[in-house]
DNA sequence: TCAAAAGTGTTATGAATACACCCATGA
DNA sequence: TCATGGGTGTATTCATAACACTTTTGA
């Protein structure tokens, strides 16, 4: 069945991940030390090859657990962009498909996995215009910024992810499988870093038909009156949006 | 400097190609009819492979040019989304990384170049529910929809021009270098499949700061009083949006 | 003079904002 | 009882929807 020219390019296919999120109160990407290289030392978004017969979101899935030991079912997954310049990669022609990954601030089930120790680190500091890591005279990258072109696909998956707060309900991917109104408006305000009047947001989600379902059950784990519950609704689209500032 | 481990996978990588316009009063995608196997004689998207040394966005540039001849300048592109199945193409493993263009309704300029005719063709009759072309049988695949997965591609590549009217400007590129608030509005109606009010698109369009520029002349093109032409402005963003009734 | 489309004005409706206020809990 | 956050009510502002009406052309 191969009956692909011979000339063609053949190129190895990577995906890489941006995993988020909301602890701390900061958004936070899931990173890991590289123990090889090139970029030894550097952080890294989690990634690997794509293997033979593998689709592209079985590969992330399957990377997301290897170094992560996150099960996909409490995490949105979604495609990025792919990025694919010629020296993106010292080694050679490597193409990596990004994928964005929104989750709870579960604790990094990291023991067990055989990858370098991932780990949260905001998002501010990853970006904080350290040297795109092209570490060619150093022999070990440590604090020189993400390796290869992380930092740019970092940067394109946050501002996916404050895009679709605004028309979707995503946000509650941020959220453990119940949470308060609350719980979920700190998720807004934190990954637009922006201020939002809490009375107003509660009226938005809780009116918008599906957006939110009820648990019935109240907690107090926030302080105050008691708060009730949620789980995410069944609504895929949030219409008419809820807008940012101004983008 | 080819240090990549020796067992990973490599694979082809391709381009291809949705692009649309605004013709006839309907939304229409460039198809080629495909010249060989597979799926010879089937209409599929404009594409080919990345060549060594290539960025995607050239290569993406690249086969337009090639393709349809059109001239970078006018029309927007911007990547859509990668599709890597491993059974897309029964070739083997191949990767394509899809983009999207928006054109003005140019007449193709096909000829003179070395593919297969060029042509535009309503999207909806290219999704009108033909078998997906999984022509294994039939020596000859003319009428059995798009080739590959090219349906799927083009459907994503359509909701996200679709989506891209609301908050961008990019309807302007689907109209000629000067255009009238009309052509620019039935732009907006015939990708949408809905009407809108002239008067309200109107102010809407006209008040948005930076979103048209205005040339100072005007055309009678279109009948009745003499309307003003204007050119895309410097705006990047719709803000606030121009909302569809339901997405 | 008439049809046709451009463009303006006006009112009504609906949503977001800003903020006063009450509610229910833990400490 | 008081601090804390949850939740409701409401006036104001802003944007869109709906549509009457005037303007300017070609036929």
């Amino acid at each position: 069945m191969e009956h692909l020219p011979g000339q063609v390019t053949k190129v190895a296919v990577t995906v890489d991940l941006v995993v988020l999120t909301v602890r701390d109160d900061a958004l936070c990407a899931l990173v890991v030390r590289r123990a090889v290289e090139p970029h030894r030392g550097a952080l890294a978004l989690p990634g690997g090859f794509v293997l033979d017969q593998e689709d592209l979101e079985q590969a992330a899935a399957r990377e997301l657990a290897e170094e992560t030991g996150m099960r996909p079912g409490s995490v949105h997954v979604e495609q990025l962009a792919t990025y694919g310049a010629p020296g993106r990669d010292p080694r050679g022609r490597v193409v990596t498909v990004a994928y964005l990954a929104l989750a709870p601030d579960l604790p990094v089930p990291a023991a067990g996995s055989d990858a370098a120790e991932a780990q949260w680190s905001p998002v501010a500091s990853l970006l904080a215009d350290n040297h795109p890591g092209s570490g060619i005279d150093s022999d070990i990258d440590r604090d020189a910024g993400l390796a290869f072109d992380h930092a740019e696909i970092l940067r394109d998956g946050i501002e996916r992810a404050r895009a679709k707060l605004e028309y979707s309900p995503l946000g509650a991917a941020f959220c453990a499988e119940e949470f308060t109104v609350a719980e979920l408006r700190r998720v807004y305000e934190i990954v637009w870093g922006e201020r939002l009047d809490p009375r107003n947001f509660h009226r938005k989600v809780t009116k918008t038909e599906a957006f939110l379902e009820p648990t019935g059950a109240t907690t107090t784990r926030d302080g105050g009156r008691p708060a009730q519950l949620f789980r995410r609704g069944s609504a895929e689209h949030l219409h008419p949006p809820l807008l940012r500032r101004a983008p």
